[in-house]
DNA sequence: ATGGTTATGTTTCCCCGGAAACATAACCAT
DNA sequence: ATGGTTATGTTTCCGGGGAAACATAACCAT
């Protein structure tokens, strides 16, 4: 395996272990909510006037997915949704009182993880932080190109080679 | 957004890119073939004396996904199995004719990519690389070590965040 | 203004994968 | 050797998300 494919794949590897060890530490402090739940409730609580389309292009999920999730998130009284006077189609959502509280808790368990990895990203220096910055951007620029050229519909991922 | 989050970000988007691009070319010239079984495929080429295990194990998925893709993929007569004289418990998996000509195309597929991101690839240099590599290895051992002392199962991902 | 086009959201149908219970074979400690 | 433990594979049930058809609102060109 060449170094080109070692770095793409550590980096997937690396996004699956995150993901498992956040998925064990929210049945901790979150138990009962699916992280997609609270992934869409984090969305909700950073972004005012977010709705359906600007979920699902955020989570790379299609419309009907969140259109589910958010009746969901509805009914179990976490969000709710609102419209405004001169726009009868969009409709937007906002955090309830428990909505902010399921949160709240997110958010420490964020600053928990920060604190977890602490120790590895102090050791980064600036220099190889910029130069990752400018592989991704530059690589996710030509991929966006590629994209542009055949017309590709970036909506449905999750899923790695 | 600080710069530990926006190299995991940016490989996160990266990753999916790739993904849609991915799958948009398979449409094209593995019609007929879903990516998961593709994948199947390309791993039993590679790994003589493949069985589901190591093939959920190599693709974060239950070994209960695995058995019934490759059940489907027998079917099709793209893939058998066969046992060894002293294992009965065992069943390993190999590519039929058909499933070599599959993985054929695959591969040339993969060269096609290769070829399409050389551009990217060459304006890295060698301690670009090695940086990076050796971030991801610090990463990832730190998270391994974690996950260990937890004891979490990573059986499981393909969502990021 | 109005008819076609685009944007937004919803619903139905279906497939895929996880969880968990299960079956069987292999391993191992005594 | 044998009984408990572990490894491997399978099956059933269920939930989440994609695809596509649909409904409605907004936009826009004429």
């Amino acid at each position: 395996m060449n170094k080109e494919e070692r770095v793409i794949m550590g980096f997937r590897d690396l996004l699956n272990k995150m993901v498992s060890l956040n998925k064990f530490k929210m049945k901790d402090s979150l138990k009962g909510y699916k992280s997609s739940e609270v992934h869409c409730i984090e969305y909700i609580g950073r972004n005012v006037d977010s709705n359906v389309t600007k979920l699902a292009e955020s989570f790379y999920v299609t419309r009907g997915a969140i259109s589910k999730l958010t009746k969901k998130l509805i009914k179990k009284g976490i969000i709710e949704s609102y419209q405004k006077q001169d726009n009868k189609k969009e409709i937007y959502f906002r955090l309830t009182e428990q909505g902010k509280v399921i949160n709240k808790v997110h958010e420490e368990l964020h600053k928990e993880f920060q604190e977890r990895d602490k120790a590895v990203f102090e050791q980064v220096t600036e220099e190889q932080f910029d130069s990752m910055l400018s592989f991704v951007e530059k690589y996710s620029r030509h991929l966006d190109a590629e994209i542009k050229k055949l017309g590709v519909d970036i909506t449905n991922p999750n899923d790695f080679e």
